[in-house]
DNA sequence: CTTAAACTAAATCTTTAGATTTAGAACTTA
DNA sequence: TAAGTTCTAAATCTAAAGATTTAGTTTAAG
C-alpha cells in the first residue's frame, strides 16, 4: 500500500502536549519512507498557526490537552478549509469523544495504546482519502450514534400522539403557512387574493382545530409538528 | 470467539426475496455450531410476522427487495422493541444505504460479495453485542456521515451572520421566553410580577433590537436562532 | 336531488397588541 | 459625582387581532 517513490512524502504535524510522546511518534513516523514529521506542537494555538503556515497533509491530534481541548481544536482546523486531514489520538476509547471527533470531521481515530502498525495503517488509509477507524472504535462510535438517533426518535415520537394539523383544509394550511412567516391579516389577504374578513374566518377555524387562542400559539404548534419542515421561515 | 457449548444456539431468520440466495446463506450458517437458521422469509410482511412469532436473536435482512424496501423493514422491526439484532445485506456498497441502515439501528452491514467468513464474523460480533461494519463500509459510512454534518453546519452558518438575541438584556430574554410560549401581555405580567405596561415596554424594546414588527416575528426569530434550543415550547 | 364540506364575505364588537413619550429607582462604571 | 444601563411604570393612542353570527357560492358525495 506504499506509494511510488517519485511521489513526495506526506507532511505530518504532531500535536501533543506531552513532548516525549510527540517525539516518539515523530521518530516512528520518520522511519517510514512515505511520511515525514515537519513539526511538533505542544498546544493548540501553536498547532493552528503551524498548520496555517505549512498546510500539512496530515495532523495527528492528541485530544487530551490542557486549555483548549482537542475536539475544539479539530473544529477550528476544519474551519480553515484546508486539505489537511486530521487523525485523532487519545488514551481511552470514550464513545462520546469518538463520536464528536468523527462528527466534526476527523478522518481517523486511534488509541495511543494501539500498536505502531495501526498508526502507519491509519496514515496510509487517510492519505488515500479513506477514513480509518479500528473496528473496536467503530463499534464504540455506533453505540453512541445509534443511541443518539434513538433519543431523537423518542423525542419526536412523544409529540406524535395526534397531529391536529391533519384536520386543516388546504386553504387553511395555506393561511397557516403565511401566519408562520409572521404576516398580518391584511398581508395574507393580499397574497391569497381574498378579503381580510375571509382570512379572519380561516384563522378562526384554524384556532379551533388546533385548539389554540391566538396566532402565536398556532405558529408554535405548527412549527413543533414540523409544519413546513425544513424551510425555516426567514425573517430579517 | 465461539461461545461455549452449553449455551444454546443463536436463532437466525434470513430475509431475502431470492430463494436460492437465502438457501445458500441458510446452509452456510447451519454449518456453524453456534447458529441455526430457524426460518426464511421471502418478503417483508412474512418476515415481520415470523420475527414477532419467534423473536430470533438475529435477522439477516436483504436491503434490495420489491414492494417494501429493506430500510423500511428494519425500521419496522426496530419499532417492535425486541432484542432481535439486524444485520443488513446488500449487493453494493452504497454510502447512502449504509448510512440509513446504521442510523435506524442495524447492528451490522455486509456485502453479498464478501467471503462467507465475513458473515460468520458479523454474526459473532453482533451476538456479543458489538456492531460489525467492515472497514471498507465503515469508510463509506463516514463519507456520508461527515458530508451530512457539513451540510448541517453550512445550513446553520448561513444564519449565524449576527445573532441579535445577544443584545437583549436578561429581563428581555425572560420576556421573550414567555412570548415563545404563546403567552399574552397580561400573562407575562402575572408571571414576572410586573405591570402590563412594563411588559409592553420590554416587548417593544425586544422588537427594536430584533428588528421585527410583532410578537410572531419575534418568536420566529428566536426559534430560528435557537433560543431555548432544545426545549421546544409545548402548547396544547 | 339533497346533504355536507369548503371557501368566500360582511357586519359588529371586544380585546389585545403595539407605538410613543415621559420618568423614577437601582445599579454600574468612568 | 456624573453618565449610562436596566428595570420599572404610566398615559395615550391607533391599529390589529380575535369572537361571533349570518350567509352566499361551489364542489364533492350520497
Amino acid at each position: 500500500m506504499r506509494r511510488a517513490d517519485f511521489k513526495r512524502k506526506s507532511r505530518v504535524i504532531v500535536v501533543d502536549d506531552n513532548y516525549d510522546h510527540a517525539s516518539g511518534i515523530r521518530e516512528l513516523i520518520n522511519l517510514e519512507q512515505d511520511y515525514e514529521v515537519i513539526a511538533n506542537a505542544g498546544n493548540v494555538n501553536v498547532a493552528i498557526s503551524l498548520i496555517k503556515k505549512y498546510q500539512p497533509d496530515i495532523v495527528l491530534m492528541d485530544i487530551n490537552m490542557p486549555e483548549i481541548d482537542g475536539i475544539t481544536a479539530i473544529s477550528e482546523i476544519e474551519k480553515l478549509g484546508l486539505k489537511t486531514k486530521i487523525i485523532a489520538l487519545t488514551g481511552y476509547d470514550d464513545a462520546d469523544l469518538i463520536y464528536r471527533a468523527m462528527k466534526i470531521g476527523a478522518k481517523g481515530y486511534i488509541l495511543k495504546t494501539m500498536a505502531s502498525a495501526q498508526l502507519i495503517r491509519a496514515l496510509d488509509e487517510v492519505t488515500m482519502g479513506k477514513i480509518y477507524l479500528p473496528s473496536v472504535l467503530c463499534s464504540k462510535f455506533f453505540e453512541y450514534f445509534q443511541a443518539a438517533e434513538r433519543n431523537e426518535k423518542a423525542y419526536n415520537a412523544a409529540e406524535d400522539e395526534e397531529n391536529l394539523l391533519n384536520y386543516l383544509t388546504n386553504r387553511e394550511e395555506e393561511v397557516l403557512g403565511l401566519l408562520t412567516e409572521g404576516i398580518t391579516y391584511k398581508g395574507v389577504a393580499q397574497q391569497l387574493f381574498i378579503s381580510e374578513t375571509t382570512v379572519k374566518t380561516h384563522v378562526n377555524n384554524i384556532f379551533q382545530k388546533l385548539q389554540v387562542n391566538d396566532r402565536t400559539q398556532a405558529v408554535l404548534y405548527a412549527i413543533n409538528k414540523g409544519f413546513g419542515s425544513r424551510k425555516k421561515a426567514k425573517i430579517a
